[in-house]
RNA sequence: GCCGGAGUGACGGAAUUGGUAGACGUAGGGGACUUAAAAUCCCCCGAUAGAAAUAUCGUACCGGUUCGAGUCCGGUCUCCGGUACCA
């Protein structure tokens, strides 16, 4: 045996070992109890980095106990691997994005194969194989047939400087992402699918995941913005036309003073066109559509707008008030419409004051002088110069008033979610082309599911400029309608990647069938998901996308769960020096440089040692040798074990404890047994759990210099604590196992300890004594001495009899085993 | 602005139901071994006063509940994250 820790002889021999042996596979064991550990798949970029490594080394932990303790663990690993970095390789280096894709799996593949982790690789999935995007094909028809597929004409973001639309991920405060320039909008004609169809059930399942962390559910209810109120409709004088607005607030309709059109509201060409406010109502929804994201949404500016000739009537009181354009009403919320209550909205109270509007409050909120109005009173009141409703809680009436407009046939009661139809195509080339084609006479037909895949043509020119790629090759475009056979052409836009990303978890439960998506029988024994981890980064997009595809394969009766993540564990980014690792700042610690120097397994024990794993972890060198140290000191123990103490010993024998070095070293063993099942197997505190295995090791240290020794005792010790170890370093730890003699492997073993909960069970237990909430002595009794005794054993110590003299003894409390407090005046 | 989350030694972090604040690790100090250094091993390490025993203070700040508060309640400040003219 090596006396020193040779990390890379180590581990090279094992990953070797574990690749040979597959060690990882896992195959449907129906009677048997599963569990499905998942890590968000990467894009592969080529390289690995720390965010990466936290990720997997969490899940790996995980997958890794879940096994020993008895599970059929499911743990795969893919690729998301369809994606404009392969595209813009190809742009900038005419590296074809099939090979420069493949080449960076190749690399990951290994790098992940270096860092120990343990996955199936049977089960591996890369988005852009034809194997996979066959089935996601298949799946939009599904959408399609289902009607939750469907195109548009509607404003789509745009960068001027690309010329290409840009995925809302790829905007970023309003600038386009690779290039910085402010985004703008275009109307085209795209793919959508219908989440908003499924807002309420989005909401409302989020209250039946207790395992996902308050924090991602918060961001989804506000990301879905369910909002209740009221359309009512406005008639415009002197027309035949009906204004149609969304409320949340109907209480205040007795004070509305102007009702504002967003710019680009259908009626403001109708009702302007050949009238005297014709040119500037034009040039200022040109100068709208002008303007950039972010200068339209710019909360600083001022409000502008436009009066274009008309008036509505308020239903209520009859009364005609002005319309306006004004860019702060939004065409896709609500009607694009709204009634303005400067009294009681903040920026129909700014808007009112540019424009000298009058002001009139409906509602008279406590400690506001409604004659003097400063700002919008939102707050809740009671009603006023409101007919009817005058006299009653605000609240009351936005309930009584939609019941009066509801009988009077001028409105309803309407609930708006701010979560807009998912926009899916994409003008690119590298992504899963959509299965649709273009008829004269039959208009958009899905392919037939037998012609799948459509497969990506490669004959393509990649240029970054104008159209979508696929127009440029010579044999995609032109097909035969599915339907009546004659000529036609297909869809030259791809998925968003978000869609190969909402369903490869199921996919990964049944990878290689090329007869049906998924078998149901096995992603309903596989799924859910048990335990899934990512980045805090995907809370909104990717895990309601996923969220969303779960509930229609549910809809279509694929599978037998509504939500694909049962437990969701989001890990803080990696940073250093109190940033986020970035080649800009130069602060990057490159996960390879780490295994070259201190070996894969260090680099695990470190990043799940320094904090535990939901919050920001700080990148530290020295933190990062100490963990090295750590594992030399295990390897040393064990070496002397083997060498030194051991001998040929290969039976031990039942356990004795004789002395009280005995039973500290079997306490010390059992409590860390206990500490590492509960907070790895519950709480995923790793960090604690390493530091109590620390712990154990400075105990047996202490106990092999100090103490008589006890061999069967301490062998137990060398195996617990590898048992316990493994999970976090699973390299030296399965060297160690095979170099004590074990015939199986550790990652054979599916047996995690249990723990002796009587030798946690002390002789003595040390008691606090307090003096009014202040420690002032402690004291050392039998364990579960009665209380009197210990009370009178408290007055006994001198410290106590001091403090107690000459003073007023008005209360003891006594905490059997933990405390006693006297409470003196 | 709104919605979340968090503030504990020099640093990363412990303290799981209200019961010894600072486990474990890093950095630092001292010692052993060594010709020396590295490595390793041992000891110390919240602040103030003190030679020490010890005392007082101490978990962002102010107040409250309690025999007892890092933990519970009310208020304030700071930082981080999300979101934003959503009617």
């Amino acid at each position: 045996m090596q006396d020193r820790y040779d990390f890379k002889a180590i581990e090279g021999k094992w990953q070797k070992i574990w690749a040979d042996e597959n060690a990882f596979r896992t195959t449907e064991d129906y009677d048997k109890k599963k569990y499905y550990v998942l890590e968000m798949f990467p894009y592969p970029s080529g390289k690995l980095h720390m965010g990466h490594v936290r990720n997997y080394s969490i899940g790996d932990v995980i997958a890794r106990f879940k096994k020993m303790d008895g599970y059929n663990v499911i743990h795969p690993m893919g690729w998301d691997s369809f994606g404009l970095p392969a595209e813009n390789a190809a742009i900038k280096h005419g590296i074809h994005p099939f090979v420069w894709t493949n080449d960076n799996i190749n690399d990951m593949h290994n790098q992940l194969n270096s860092l120990g982790l343990s996955y199936d690789w049977d089960r591996e999935v890369a988005t852009c194989k034809p194997d996979y995007y066959k089935w996601m094909q298949w799946i939009f028809i599904q959408f399609y047939k289902k009607g939750l597929a469907y195109k548009k004409d509607q404003a789509v973001n745009w960068c001027p400087d690309c010329q290409t639309v840009l995925a809302n991920e790829q905007v970023v405060d309003g600038c386009c992402e690779r290039c910085k320039t402010p985004v703008t909008k275009k109307y085209l004609s795209q793919w959508y699918l219908k989440i908003t169809e499924y807002a309420d059930r989005l909401l409302n399942n989020l209250d039946t995941l207790p395992g996902w962390p308050d924090k991602v559910k918060t961001m989804q209810k506000n990301w879905i913005g369910r909002s209740e109120g009221a359309e009512v409709s406005f008639k415009i004088d002197g027309t035949d036309k009906d204004l149609v607005v969304y409320t949340t607030r109907p209480d205040t309709l007795f004070g509305v003073t102007y009702m504002v059109l967003s710019p680009e509201h259908p009626y403001v060409k109708e009702l302007t066109a050949g009238t005297e406010y014709e040119e500037a109502v034009n040039a200022y929804v040109a100068e709208a559509a002008r303007k950039s994201e972010i200068e339209r949404t710019s909360l600083t500016k001022e409000k502008t707008g436009e009066f274009i000739g008309y008036y509505c009537v308020n239903p209520v009181n009859g009364k005609k008030v002005p319309i306006y354009i004004s860019d702060y009403v939004m065409m896709d919320y609500g009607t694009g419409a709204i009634m303005a209550v400067p009294a009681h909205d903040q920026r129909d109270f700014d808007f009112a004051k540019v424009f000298g509007l009058d002001i009139i409050p409906v509602v008279d909120v406590p400690d506001v002088d409604l004659d003097n109005l400063q700002e919008a009173a939102v707050a809740e009141g009671t009603m006023i110069n409101s007919g009817q409703f005058t006299g009653m809680n605000n609240r009351e009436a936005i309930k009584e008033i939609i019941k009066w407009l509801e009988a009077e046939g001028i409105g309803k009661k309407t609930v708006n979610y701010k979560l807009r139809d998912w926009l899916i195509s994409r003008q690119r080339y590298w992504g899963t082309p959509i299965p649709m084609v273009y008829c004269e006479e039959c208009g958009w037909v899905p392919e037939k599911e037998e012609n799948l895949p459509v497969l990506l043509p490669t004959d393509v020119k990649f240029t970054g400029k104008g159209d979508s790629p696929l127009t440029t090759s010579e044999t995609f475009k032109d097909t035969v309608c599915p339907c009546c056979g004659k000529p036609a052409h297909r869809e030259i836009d791809t998925m968003d990647t978000f869609l190969d990303s909402s369903w490869y978890f199921l996919r990964y439960c049944d990878a290689k069938n090329d007869k049906l998506v998924f078998d149901s029988k096995k992603v309903n024994y596989w799924m859910n998901v048990d335990q899934y981890i990512g980045g805090v980064e995907h809370a909104i997009l990717h895990l309601m996308y996923a969220r969303f595809f779960q509930m229609v394969m549910y809809d279509l009766g694929l599978c037998e769960y509504e939500e694909p993540f049962k437990n969701l564990l989001t890990q803080g980014m990696v940073i250093k020096d109190g940033a986020k690792m970035s080649k800009s700042l130069g602060n990057v610690v490159s996960p390879a440089e780490i295994q070259d120097k201190y070996g894969a397994d260090t680099a695990r024990l470190f990043i799940l040692f320094a904090a535990p794993p939901e919050k920001e972890l700080d990148w530290s060198d020295d933190g990062v040798a100490g963990s090295y140290r750590f594992l030399c000191r295990v390897y040393t123990l064990i070496y002397d074990y083997i060498t030194k103490i051991k001998g040929d010993t290969t039976e031990f024998g039942k356990i004795e404890i004789r002395n009280e070095a005995d039973k500290k070293l079997n306490y010390k063993i059992n409590a860390t047994v206990k500490k590492v099942s509960e907070d790895v197997g519950g709480r995923f505190n790793f960090n604690t759990a390493i530091s109590s295995i620390m712990e154990l090791v400075n105990e047996m240290y202490k106990y092999k210099s100090n103490a008589e020794m006890n061999l069967p005792l301490f062998n137990d010790a060398i195996t617990k604590l590898l048992i316990v170890l493994n999970p976090f370093v699973p390299h030296i730890t399965e060297e160690l196992w095979a170099e004590l003699g074990h015939e199986d492997r550790l990652y054979q073993v599916t047996s995690w300890p249990e723990f002796d909960e009587s030798a946690l069970v002390l002789d003595e237990v040390e008691i606090i004594v307090q003096i009014n909430g202040k420690l002032k002595d402690k004291l050392v009794l039998p364990n579960n001495t009665d209380k009197e005794v210990v009370e009178a054993a408290a007055k006994g110590l001198e410290k106590i009899k001091a403090e107690l003299d000459g003073k007023e003894l008005v209360k003891s409390i006594v905490v059997p085993n933990k405390i006693v407090n006297f409470v003196v005046r």
